[in-house]
DNA sequence: TTTTAGATTGACTAATCACTCCACAAAGGT
DNA sequence: ACCTTTGTGGAGTGATTAGTCAATCTAAAA
C-alpha cells in the first residue's frame, strides 16, 4: 500500500509541477524541461508518466474538473430546497475557486487554448450533467425561468467566473467575502426567478 | 495618400493574418513564418513591421479593444435615459461580438494568456471608461443598486461574455438570436436593478 | 539623372524544445 | 538466486523557431 503510494509520487510530483508552471507562464511558455527540474525528477521520467506533453495538459484539466464536480455534489443533500441546493451550489462553487486558484484559472485557461478542442463533446456534457439536471428540476418546478437549459447554465456559470473575478482582483477580508458572495446570489436569483 | 495606404497595406495584411491565425492555432501554435506566409510577405518583412511576435499579440490586443470601444461609444447618444443607454451599449456589444467572432474570441484568448500581464493597470482602466461612468450615473440616480463599480462592471462583462457563447454555441436564425439577446438583457436589469 | 531613404526579401543562425533511447536500479514473484 | 516488470535517469537528436542581416528593389526628392 505504501509502495503503491509511493510509486504514484512522482506523478503527483509531475502533476503539481505542471499545474503551477502552466498557470504562470502559460502552456507554450513552461518547457516540459521545467516541469521536470520542478517535480525534482529527471526529463525522461515525465514521459514515463504522461505521454506527451499534451497528454498532460488534458489529464490536467480533466482531472480538476472531476476534482471540482465531486466537491461541490458533496455538498448538497437532496432533502434541501430547490432554491437551498442552487445556492449551497453557488457558494460552493466560488469557495472552491477561492481555495484552489490555480485549479479554478486553469480549468478557464483550458478553455481558451487550442487544446479545448480535443475534449470530446459527450465528454464535456457529462461534466455538468449535476448541474443540468438540477436546472431541469428548476424548470418543471417552476422557480427558474422557462429559458433552455444551456443557456441558463451558460448564464450561471459566466457569472460564478464574474463574481470569482472580483473575488480577486482585490484582497478581501473573509467578511467582505462572504458578502460579496452573498449578494452575488441575491442577483444571481433575482435573474434566472420567474 | 494612395501610396500612404499602400505603405500601410502590408502591415494590415500582416495583422489580419495574424488574428486569424492565433485564434486558430493558439500564440504558441503559430509560428511567425506562418502569418508571413499567409500574409503574403516575406518573414523579414513582419519583424519590419512588428519589432517582435509578442509586440504584434499585443497590438492586436489593443487595436481590437480600442475598435469595440469606440463602436460602442458611437452608437449612445446623451439624450436618452440611463436603462436605454445600458441596452445599446449591451446589444451592441453584442451585435459587434457575433459580427467579428474572431477579435471578440481573441480579447479574450489574449486574457487567459500571460501576454495579458504586459497591459499596464493604467491601460486596462482606460480602456473601460466608458462603461465605468455609466455604471457611476446609475448608481447615484439609484437605477443601479449600490454595490461597488468594479463588481458591476465585472458582472456585466461577464454576462455578455456568457450570452455570447450561448449564442455561438449552436445555429441561431436572426429572429432567434434576437429573443436570447433580449431576454439576457432582461435578466441583466432584473440583476443590477434594486 | 542621381541620390537617398525606406521597404522587402529570404537565407541564415543560435537557441530551444519535445521526445527518444538505453543503461541501470528496485521490487516482486517463483 | 533468477527472472520479469516497472521505474528512473540524463545525455542525445532532429526538428522547429524567433529574430538578424546584408543585399536588392522602389519611388520620390533634389
Amino acid at each position: 500500500m505504501i509502495s503503491q503510494s509511493k510509486i504514484q509520487d512522482k506523478r503527483k510530483e509531475i502533476w503539481d509541477a505542471a499545474l503551477k508552471l502552466f498557470v504562470e507562464y502559460g502552456f507554450h511558455g513552461t518547457p516540459t524541461s521545467k516541469i521536470a527540474a520542478e517535480a525534482g525528477v529527471a526529463n525522461g521520467t515525465l514521459f514515463h508518466y504522461y505521454k506527451t506533453k499534451e497528454d498532460l495538459v488534458i489529464v490536467l484539466y480533466n482531472d480538476i474538473k472531476n476534482e471540482l464536480n465531486s466537491y461541490i455534489t458533496s455538498k448538497v443533500s437532496c432533502n434541501e430546497s430547490l432554491e437551498t441546493k442552487v445556492k449551497i451550489m453557488f457558494i460552493n462553487s466560488l469557495y472552491w475557486a477561492l481555495d484552489n486558484r490555480e485549479k479554478f484559472y486553469y480549468i478557464h485557461q483550458f478553455h481558451f487554448s487550442p487544446h479545448f478542442a480535443k475534449i470530446s463533446p459527450e465528454t464535456i456534457h457529462q461534466q455538468s450533467t449535476c448541474h443540468i439536471r438540477l436546472i431541469e428540476e428548476g424548470i418543471k418546478a417552476e422557480l427558474l425561468k422557462p429559458l433552455p437549459i444551456e443557456f441558463l447554465l451558460t448564464i450561471v456559470s459566466s457569472h460564478v467566473f464574474g463574481v470569482y473575478q472580483y473575488l480577486t482582483s482585490e484582497d478581501f477580508s473573509e467578511s467582505q467575502q462572504k458578502k460579496v458572495i452573498n449578494d452575488a446570489f441575491g442577483m444571481l436569483w433575482d435573474m434566472i426567478a420567474p
